[in-house]
DNA sequence: AGCATAAGTTTGACGACTCAAACTCTAGGA
DNA sequence: TCCTAGAGTTTGAGTCGTCAAACTTATGCT
């Protein structure tokens, strides 16, 4: 099906680049940056892409996979996803340092690995982040939350999923009390100052810039209305 | 420390040769038959390994790896064997698969990740299919054992180690109810046919030729003596 | 409109790993 | 001793993924 890790890392990264832009499309420098490589390395990469049908593109506009490159970005998201889950499940690793293992773990699960991983784990829908695993069909359940910026003072919410992965973001996360499934009340917030102040349920409260609550993603329990 | 795959693979391709050879060496011919390359590729990667210092050689002579050489032969050595046993003891996969699983997912293994797999497996001393498994300070305790060929009639025995880890000889003898950790008896030997019939205890009896019973390690239980 | 700047593309080169094929050495008969 | 078969080496070339640097296009500001 797929040939290369490197073309693997590349149809993750257009994936993921593609969910987040507006215009459905990943820029070419932004999956240069993804990588780590030169803007014309990714150029390249991409006409290979192309070549491959797993993407489309014209000269100077931006990225997009076609059905079979999505197909293979998926592919490639379950086993990172199962991965991580099972770096912090069954061997207990802190969620902050998994993504990176998986990055590398992730190229050498075969499918046969794979699926007595996913049965060991029992089945999982989300990782420990919060992020929806793909089945092995393809098919991938977003759940449905909204950014913890906007939460009003007052309203008590449970957290759902962690965007920003950074091995930072989360240490901060974690020691905070802010963890996937935990519940949480907006205690103030501060426009001018673009800080918002957060009470984990058994914790003590926090303060967060509204940037970094916008990539905290929540499910209201009880509103403010 | 050490660089790539690549590497990692003739390193332990050399280490596994030398310890079979007489000579204490590794062919050169032998090294690129076990990586799948041609002799020239084979020459020329000894050549690297050489000038890395990992590897010592003289033109058309054999091949030895150095102290350093060893040592990082012996880590990716732990890092496949822990796997193996993972694959097999957590996740449930058969004996005969697992091999080449391993030898996919040792390069992947970081430090971290082999100290919590190594953890969560108990720090288990064999690998499923009675190797050794190196500690993480290089230390191998090979254990002692005879091959099955050299036990005689009457002979009891229990099952030790498998040196012949291709899937097709493990499946023969999973079928045959000869895993590790099994006791059996010899019940009959045919020197002219090079054939021994063997009977695990709980199982009905096998033939196996003596140079595939050379392969198996066993110790003696009870000997006819 | 005109132009500077940011974004993307192309080209030429390189390192890692590989092969095929020509070549060289070693060792074991006759 | 000589010669040859087998093992090993060398050379030239190719692929993959990468970079640096020269070049092209698009965009947004004045």
């Amino acid at each position: 099906m797929l040939a290369t890790e490197t073309v693997e890392n590349y149809l993750k990264a257009i994936y993921l680049l593609q969910r987040e832009a507006a215009a459905d499309e990943a820029p070419m420098g932004q999956i240069a940056a993804a990588l780590g490589v030169t803007t014309g390395t990714a150029t390249s990469m991409v006409k290979k892409l192309v070549a491959a049908k797993l993407a489309r593109h014209e000269r100077f506009g931006g990225v997009r996979l076609t059905t079979k490159g999505t197909r293979a970005a998926l592919d490639i998201l379950r086993r990172h996803r199962l991965v991580e889950t099972f770096l912090v499940d069954t061997l207990g690793l802190d969620w902050s340092v998994v993504h990176d293992e998986a990055e590398r773990l992730e190229h050498a699960i075969s499918p046969m690995v794979l699926d007595a991983l996913d049965r060991h784990l029992g089945r999982p829908a989300f990782d420990p982040h919060g992020d929806p695993i793909p089945r092995a069909d393809g098919a991938l359940q977003e759940s449905e939350a909204m950014p913890m910026s906007e939460l009003g003072s007052g309203d008590a919410a449970r957290l759902v999923r962690v965007l920003d992965q950074r091995g930072e973001s989360l240490r901060f996360l974690r020691a905070s009390g802010l963890k996937v499934g935990a519940t949480l009340r907006v205690v103030a917030i501060e426009p001018g100052a673009g800080v918002m102040r957060i009470r984990p349920d058994g914790g003590s409260v926090v303060s967060m810039s509204t940037t970094a609550a916008s990539r905290v993603l929540v499910r209201l329990t009880r509103g403010r209305h």
